[in-house]
RNA sequence: GCGGGAGUAGCUCAGUGGUAGAGCAUCAGCUUCCCAAGCUGAGGGUCGCGGGUUCGAUCCCCGUUUUCCGCUCCA
């Protein structure tokens, strides 16, 4: 089957069996924005405390955290959010390539600026030695005119941008007749603003209020909380920050379901190291973080680094992980060393010392970090796109049946263990409801007794539970019922007091984690 | 944002210029069954939304929105 049309399937999946819906889709919906059903929450908490217990229950040098979504403004100006994010963007509607508006502009007035210097350089070798530039400049006509152009360009870019006139800054580049580089054309579309960064307004009355962001990652709340993490914690040298939680991008093109959405949630740890250490510490976390990935067993020619060519601003190395989903490899993991940017900006821009005080070096440094950041849809998409299969299952009549199933991890299934009495009389469903009661506390446990007994554990096998029980008429002679194990459905009798016991065992992530050295 | 495909019941889809159908799913009852699709019955859709053409539009036209793919973009 195509790649395609697996992805199309897996989509009509999540929504059938409540894994994901469309925000608002009684609204027809919102677009990039999508909502966790009953499963999908499940499901998704599951991985969030996989991650969570992963880094902070297993490393005693790294604590959690967690901070507001609001922040301060200048938290986006020192992070650089505020001026990267916010880009004119303009289209040529033949060649199908975005500029930035004030680039082209700004070119424009390069070339200008190319033409004074020929007609300079041009006059330098006619006059020879006695060739005096100033007064060149100052008497040329044709020198004058570009310059005159120049400036008319300049003045009205200027106000056009101070204006935020997107119009304005349209009009200038039909104005100067500025073409597309690739196709030639001047057939624009109309200049529009992008800032990737969500806005609202903090305070009570509209005079008192001010803008504020969406945040548009997490780390800003852990590099502006390191002092007080630090401080408090008496956290020495190497030690992490761990924290999950929503981010919002404003993304001009927002798509493949749940992979890019303007709301998301980040899962990041950040490190923080002695300088010069950080490539160490760089390379224990990308080996540490695809060990995680590859305990969920989805196969590890599944998984690539994708090194970054072109670094951030911030960074001096920049990593991937990358998993093959339906519609190929895709970044679900970054691991970034990011020197001692932020914490150095923050400084900055706050005033105050943010520092670490080294008791073996004896000496105030601000520390370099690595981040590890992990996109949550991400991965939860990852999990059901790597468990989602349609099983052929030859019949007794020759014919083949399809069977869906969800090859959760058993940790990290919704649904934990389902319980269904063989048949709805002689008082098996009693014991089947016992058996949840006793056990509810333990785990996710969902009671089924409508239509027949192979038809519940399909049910179940196309929300991942990894374990259904069975009670029939054995039980009510000697209280044993039978397990049935979703992958191979084989299944087995065991006592009903050993349930607990035999199903919190398997649906342990220690034992995943543990062979990995982790 | 550009180009292409799609939008009819919870899901997969059929259908016609005269106000809608199947399979699965759901619910109730029967059946009492260890791997879906046995029997009987029921509920559920202003055919994505808005406008136009028409006596009449789910169907034709325009717009819009959502979604998938490609390009583009992506701290």
């Amino acid at each position: 089957m195509a790649q395609e049309d697996i992805f199309k399937k897996l989509i009509s999946h999540c929504k059938e069996y409540g894994y994901v819906f469309q925000s608002s889709e009684v609204y027809d919906g919102l677009a990039a924005v999508y909502d966790y059903g009953q499963y999908g929450v499940e499901l998704k908490n599951n991985i969030k405390k996989y991650w969570w217990d992963s880094m902070v229950l297993l490393h005693e040098n790294v604590v959690g955290l967690d901070s507001a979504i609001f922040m301060h403004p200048t938290v986006w100006k020192a992070s650089g959010h505020v001026d990267a994010f916010s880009d004119p963007l303009i289209d040529n509607k033949d060649s199908k390539k975005r500029y930035r508006a004030d680039v082209l502009i700004e070119d424009q007035r390069a070339k200008f600026e190319a033409k004074i210097d020929k007609e300079i350089g041009k006059a330098r070798k006619r006059f020879g030695d006695s060739f005096d530039e100033q007064q060149f400049r100052e008497t040329n006509q044709r020198v004058l005119a570009n310059q005159v152009k120049i400036n008319e360009l300049t003045e009205r870019f200027t106000k056009a941008l101070n204006d935020d006139d997107l119009v304005e800054i349209k009009q200038i580049i039909i104005d100067y007749e500025i073409s597309c580089p690739v196709s030639g054309t001047r057939n624009w579309t109309d200049v529009r603003q992008f800032n990737l960064m969500f806005s609202t307004e903090i305070g009570s009355t509209a005079e008192g209020a001010s803008t504020i962001y969406l945040r548009p990652e997490t780390a800003q709340g852990i590099f502006v909380n390191y002092l007080n993490v630090q401080k408090t914690g008496r956290m020495r040298l190497p030690f992490g920050i761990a924290q999950t939680g929503k981010a919002f991008r404003n993304e001009i093109v927002a798509r493949q379901f749940i992979f890019r959405m303007r709301e998301f949630e980040q899962m990041e740890m950040q490190f923080f190291v002695r300088p010069g250490e950080e490539m160490k510490w760089f390379e224990f976390w990308k080996d540490l973080r695809m060990k995680w990935h590859q305990s969920l067993n989805f196969g590890a020619e599944n998984y690539k680094f994708h090194n970054h060519e072109k670094l951030a601003h911030y960074a001096n190395a920049a990593t991937d992980i990358e998993f093959r989903f339906p519609f190929g490899f895709r970044e679900v993991e970054g691991i970034h060393s990011r020197t001692d940017f932020d914490l150095k900006q923050h400084e900055k821009f706050s005033g105050r010392k943010i520092q670490y005080f080294d008791p073996e070096l004896n000496e105030s440094y601000t520390p370099y970090v690595i981040e590890t950041s992990i996109g949550l849809d991400r991965m939860f998409l990852q999990v059901i796109s790597a468990s989602f299969d349609e099983e052929e299952i030859p019949k007794e009549n020759g014919t083949k049946d399809i069977r869906t199933v969800l090859r959760l991890p058993a940790f990290l299934a919704p649904v934990k263990m389902a319980v269904f009495p063989l048949v709805k009389k002689d008082g098996l469903p009693d014991i089947a409801r016992s058996i949840i009661n006793e056990l509810k506390f333990d785990f996710y446990c969902q009671y089924d007794e409508k239509d027949s007994i192979g038809k519940r554990y399909r049910r179940h096998d196309a929300i991942g539970t990894p374990f259904c029980v069975t009670v029939d008429h054995q039980t009510t002679e000697d209280q044993t019922v039978t397990i049935r194990e979703r992958d191979s459905m084989k299944q087995e009798r065991v006592k009903i007091e050993e349930l607990r016991s035999i199903i919190r065992e398997k649906v342990n992530f220690k034992n995943k984690l543990k062979d990995l050295d982790f």
